[in-house]
DNA sequence: GTCTATAAGGAGATAGAC
DNA sequence: GTCTATCTCCTTATAGAC
């Protein structure tokens, strides 16, 4: 059995398009934004007309939700396919890692946008909304968690590294370095990384001890 | 000797004026920005016609960069203005410190938005342009010198540690703290510097010297 | 220089034929 | 369900009176 179940095969057609649809939006989201999205780009990308498009979708507000949801789907099923021996910052680490490689090859893993007004659209679909409490409760855990163990510093308020954390999964910084400093993805995931949890500050502390040894931490 | 100097009375309205349009303006992008304000937006705020606004400004372009333009030069100047004591780091700190308040008092100290629509557009504006790099310069020398000292992390790329703080000046993170967690600016700011040079990783690390004390580094 | 009125074009959304 | 053609509104920008 395919995985469309008993589906008929034009239901099967919808759905397909119906992704092609999502996917061409999300890119077309990732590189213009909301603002600059229209829905000819959407309908000219998949090489369908306006009008069959609204036919899936009653609006833009519409459209750019459901692929809004469809991405927090993704977030979340990658969250949850980490395998349990990972420690709470292990986690995080490797949440924030996916977001930045689904960036790197012209993707989106959360937001589309900062802006104010993209946001309050969004709180206005219910099921986005559900779904951003539903992933957003499950990283502070992972954050409170991290805290107490000591592998998240534990002097800041939660709600400050939630929202950094949120905050390095869009980070203009991977683009002006693909764009401008033509390194590596894997080099720009692993700095993005380190800097994200250790700063750009220094990276070890040198202490003296009583015998005037240097000894290095980190 | 004012500081119009010879100007007349009319030119001096003149300047006045101008400067009243670059504020409204400046006001506006920092709350919708670029592709949301409309040149009705600013003509309103200030109490004039869409016209009269089009008599100091050939277009939405040109009004734009010439309030980026006076934007950057506060910017240079606030650097400028740093005892020429601190370090390279305590200056790279209180000009992100400064960029953190301008933001949080709804303003605006760089840039309006990261959009790639906006970044292409100011591009053509050469006396942007111009300023950037001056501006841009400025701070790798600090970021270059604040490596070499050891007071920011040498094995990281400068690119890596200035488009960093780049990002850091236009955080959404700012915006999350002031609005979700109404916290107060003060905090707001202490934090999201600690955040940029130390990340939100553990702040210090327990080391074992030979005769088992805990010694904290910082 | 400032206004009222308006052109010109873009973008969301739909009517109606097939 | 899909298309061509169209509606309507919004926004940039300007013409022309005062």
């Amino acid at each position: 059995m395919s995985i469309f179940g008993k589906l008929s095969f034009k239901d099967q057609a919808f759905i397909l398009r119906e992704n092609a649809i999502l996917d061409a939006t999300t890119g077309i989201l990732a590189s213009k934004g909301f603002d600059l999205m229209t829905m000819d780009d959407v309908a000219n990308m998949i090489g369908i007309s306006k009008p069959s498009l609204y036919k899936h979708f009653k609006s833009k507000e519409d459209l750019v939700g459901t692929a809004m949801v469809r991405l927090l789907d993704n977030a979340s099923a990658k969250l949850e396919q980490l395998p349990e021996s990972l420690g709470a910052k292990a986690k995080l680490s490797a949440l924030l890692e996916w977001a930045l490689r689904v960036r790197l090859d012209g993707g989106l893993p959360f937001l589309p946008s900062t802006s104010a007004h993209v946001r309050e659209m969004l709180m206005r679909n219910l099921k986005y909304v559900g779904k951003v409490i539903k992933l957003n409760s499950q990283l502070e855990k992972l954050v409170l968690q991290a805290q107490k163990s000591g592998e998240i510093n534990p002097d800041l308020p939660s709600d400050v590294v939630l929202y950094s954390y949120y905050a390095r999964t869009c980070d203009p910084a991977v683009e002006y370095l693909q764009r401008f400093s033509k390194m590596e993805k894997e080099d720009i995931v692993r700095y993005m990384l380190e800097v994200c949890f250790d700063g750009v500050g220094k990276p070890q502390q040198q202490i003296m001890t009583a015998n005037n040894d240097h000894v290095r931490t980190r």
